[in-house]
DNA sequence: CTCGAGATGGCCT
DNA sequence: GGCCATCTCGAGT
């Protein structure tokens, strides 16, 4: 997808994750996400995003109201996780923006793993397809076996269990639309970014829940 | 391909 | 008590 890459260094980065939502969540597309767990290691090349936005500004966001302890992360300085646990059974990993005091998340919804895929199969036994294997949040986080124990770490630091770096040039192709998951007022705000690749899953809307 | 429902538990009102 | 930033399977078109 990405051929020949060049990845931008962390203090680049670091800025470029205090910018608007739509400008990060563009530049976020091509990335790379490393996980080590328990001494594996997995990678995936990012293909999706959403982006979710602070207190008061987006009534899809789990900061739209105020700061709890589930959301404390995504009021933290950029560039830290912020994974919570969602239906009972899955985690979601967002990659924190904006500066520390202000909330705003970008969502990491599908990749295509790029290392580890043995460890990534093992983890995905009921995937049928390694495009497959890390298409959609919560099975991504599966993939890279990442837990609400890795709520919070910093995503740019070389020690930290799951690593993110940003391609030093933009995604060729993006398509732009409403957010999958979010229903109600902000659901069309386009903040949803694929790229063109057969990881992304197939867009649909949420739907209005159904009346009597 | 689409649709619908069950799993399963924490968060927030 | 209601609502989820979801996934999977089965049945229907």
């Amino acid at each position: 997808m990405n051929p020949d890459h060049e990845w931008m260094d962390q203090a680049s980065t670091r800025r470029l994750l205090t910018r608007p939502a739509a400008e990060i969540a563009r530049r976020l597309l091509g990335s790379s996400l490393t996980s080590t767990v328990d001494g594996i290691r997995v990678e995936v090349r990012v293909t999706e995003v959403e982006a979710y936005g602070g207190v008061g500004e987006d009534p899809g966001s789990h900061a739209f109201r105020r700061q709890t302890a589930r959301n404390a992360a995504m009021f933290g300085p950029p560039g830290r996780s912020y994974v919570y646990f969602t239906y009972g059974m899955h985690w979601c990993l967002n990659v924190v923006t904006c500066p520390a005091g202000t909330a705003g998340a970008i969502l990491i919804r599908a990749g295509e793993v790029v290392g580890g895929l043995d460890a990534a199969r093992g983890r995905r036994p009921r995937a049928r397809q390694d495009v497959d294997l890390a298409r959609g949040p919560a099975r991504l986080t599966r993939a890279l076996g990442i837990t609400g124990a890795m709520d919070g770490v910093d995503l740019l630091d070389r020690g930290s269990p799951v690593q993110l770096r940003l391609p030093a040039l933009p995604a060729p192709a993006v398509a732009i639309t409403g957010r999958t998951g979010v229903a109600g007022p902000g659901a069309l705000t386009p903040w949803r970014f694929a790229a063109d690749h057969p990881t992304v899953s197939p867009y649909r809307p949420a739907s209005p829940r159904a009346r009597g």
